[in-house]
DNA sequence: TAGAAAAACTAATAAGCATTAGTTTTGTAA
DNA sequence: TTACAAAACTAATGCTTATTAGTTTTTCTA
């Protein structure tokens, strides 16, 4: 008899994942087959099923763990009482590090999520709509307290989700320019602007 | 004898490659099928033969019809002589209108770009690359007339191109905000930034 | 209305896909 | 060293894919 689910040396599982993220990103999930990811791992194609139930099931576990992570730091910022500006600025921080630090399965959970089956694709796109509304009401605050100039909040946290998420072309071609350089540039543009 | 590229009636196909841009932006070209498509249009697959060469042929047509319209309105602003600040502010109304006007191809432009075959993908890198160089220019050159902040260029342009290629959110779940308000508060955003 | 061209159809091809079944090898603990 | 389980292997299944061949229908023009 085979195919058992591991129950210790969970680190093949973890280099498959791995292994699929940088796959995922590089070919978009549904052009990356198994065959290729087999080969990334060193291994032929049906021996991936000894540690993985399925395709689906690597794209689930990455497009969630980003998905969580996000939530989660989102979580232990409201616990905190700082200005709203600063509360903001955090956040942006926090997601150009997601960025810069987890590359390909940020960018598998941003582009491939689409081909999660349900119910997996209908729980992700509530969960991040649920993210997006905590973050409009954020700048909602802001906007109240003064803070925050008087604009639209949805149109504030779409321009500012968005622009981070452009980190992912930066990562294509690497310029010399320091993370943290880059990091405080791009928060300061879209806290105060490029103009003088 | 069969197969013979059509001459006149080009509407056939015009109507092909819409549907096509439809079916890649909601399952990606790799996922969507020409049966799909074929369906889409009210026809059976083989027949699309008679008006098109191939599946890659349209995305080849999506990507750079999209892309030689950003590089023509780019060349048209370099001709008249405005302030940095007012040239980049055109380009960035430019590029949300055009998302706006033509959500279906410039979404896959922008996404599905990967599956192009050589010697399209290395043309189309090229073409977008020097179209981000020129960007750079424009705003080295704002920096250096002071009209923006002291900033790295790339930064700025990176941040900029991202936000704005985020309104493909915004397009999917439509809030009741206008198109002009959008435009506004998002080209206020970007230049001027959000806190007072 | 005859004839030709355009565009539809059906049937078939060859390749690639994820996944399963069944078997063999490998590594480890008694 | 024997026994057992984990994880590899080969072979096969059944399905989907883009595309081609060959034929028939539709459309337009003279």
């Amino acid at each position: 008899m085979a195919r058992i689910k591991p129950g210790k040396n969970a680190s093949k599982k973890e280099l498959i994942t791995q292994k699929a993220a940088a796959l995922f990103k590089s070919k978009g999930f549904s052009s990356a087959s198994m065959r290729e990811l087999a080969e990334a791992v060193g291994v032929e194609a049906p021996s991936l099923y000894n540690h993985i139930g399925s395709k689906s099931e690597l794209l689930q576990g990455i497009c969630f763990k980003i998905a969580n992570a996000f939530t989660l730091y989102l979580d232990s910022t409201e616990n905190k009482e700082g200005d709203y500006a600063t509360r903001l600025e955090q956040i942006i921080r926090f997601h150009i590090r997601m960025m810069l630090e987890n590359f390909d399965e940020v960018y598998v959970a941003n582009h491939e999520w689409k081909h999660l089956k349900e119910p997996y694709l209908s729980n992700f796109l509530i969960q991040r709509r649920g993210y997006e509304k905590r973050l409009i009401s954020l700048a909602e605050g802001g906007i109240a307290a003064k803070e925050f100039k008087q604009t639209n909040p949805y149109v504030a946290v779409l321009t500012i989700l968005s622009a981070v998420r452009g980190l992912e072309f930066w990562q294509q071609h690497k310029k010399n320019i320091s993370s943290q350089v880059l990091e405080d540039d791009m928060v300061n543009h879209l806290l105060k602007g490029i103009t003088k």
